[in-house]
DNA sequence: CGAATTTGACCAGCGC
DNA sequence: GCGCTGGTCAAATTCG
């Protein structure tokens, strides 16, 4: 049953699959992405997570949850739009790309606030701040009054000319939540892939897993790191695999990425990665217990 | 080395 | 006019 097999890598069961994930992330993900064809991971019979490991492991997978299984969706915060009239449309006495002289200078004139027409206000989980499609450059953060969190912002990275620009802050009430504000619209379409990952994307060779998990390793509790989008990005990088397909509909993007995880050499690498552990979770004959 | 991020400085809007 | 605040710039730094 699939969805059990996916309960069980986050924890959820009393499968014994969990000790490997939590010792090395690598190896966590490519089991996590293998688990749903066939018991490829066996742990030792004896070894029992505790409540933490389990906890770590969900926190761990939250991310991948909604973009890779449709089917397990545990509860995360919807996008929560906010109505049509606490959108705020602002009036606009100038337009934002005006430009004009300082007066002590021949910059162009700075945008105001009172610029910044069509202001969108999201609330939204720190996984669907990761799945956003477009390319954010970081241009600025300050502390605002009355948040304890700074507020960053974004401007698009696509095209040069892209007046659109992105405002993330964490809730104060609530941290688990961004409040994103878009101002401007953006003047093309979608990327045809992300480009805002540069300097943590360039990696000329190795396997999507080992990417990955060099991600994941790179960044620790720090925070989220390992995102759908993130994902996305190894698999177009490594797999060939087309971008249009894989900004489809979840869905989509779920057969596309056990496509290709069945394509990886999943064998090898955890040989590579833990030659000293391969005849324990490695048997000659390994099958699903009912555990998961 | 090129591109992204960080961070202090600068500037404009707003309220008093 | 002044000070506070938010938004942006741009040099320095970081990263692969």
């Amino acid at each position: 049953m699939e969805n059990w097999d996916w309960q069980a890598v986050v924890g959820e069961s009393s499968n014994d699959a969990g000790i490997s994930y939590l010792e090395n992330p690598a190896f966590r993900f490519d089991s996590w992405s293998f688990q749903q064809e066939e018991d490829l991971m066996r742990f030792p019979e004896n070894f029992e997570p505790s409540p933490k490991d389990l906890d770590e492991l969900e926190e761990l997978y939250k991310p991948f949850y909604t973009e890779f299984n449709p089917y397990i969706v545990p509860v995360l915060e919807e996008h929560v739009e906010e109505p049509e009239n606490q959108i705020q449309q602002q009036s606009v006495s100038q337009s934002a790309n005006i430009s004009g002289a300082n007066k002590d200078s021949g910059k162009p004139k700075r945008s105001s606030r009172k610029n910044q027409k069509n202001r969108v206000v999201q609330h939204v989980t720190a996984d669907d701040l990761q799945s956003d499609r477009w390319a954010w450059r970081k241009y600025g953060q300050k502390p605002i009054k009355g948040s304890p969190y700074p507020r960053s912002y974004y401007r698009c990275s696509s095209s040069k000319g892209c007046l659109a620009r992105k405002q993330v802050e964490r809730s104060c009430s609530d941290p688990g939540v961004f409040i994103i504000t878009y101002t401007a619209e953006h003047s093309h379409g979608h990327p045809t892939r992300r480009n805002s990952l540069a300097g943590s994307t360039r990696k000329k060779s190795s396997t999507v897993a080992k990417s990955l998990a060099d991600k994941i390793e790179l960044h620790g509790a720090e925070e989220t790191v390992i995102s759908p989008t993130n994902i996305k990005d190894e698999l177009v990088k490594h797999e060939s695999i087309n971008m249009e397909e894989l900004e489809m509909p979840n869905i989509m993007l779920s057969d596309e990425l056990v496509q290709s995880f069945e394509n990886f050499e999943f064998e090898g690498f955890f040989l590579d990665q833990f030659p000293d552990l391969s005849h324990e979770v490695w048997p000659e004959s390994a099958t699903l217990t009912d555990g998961c």
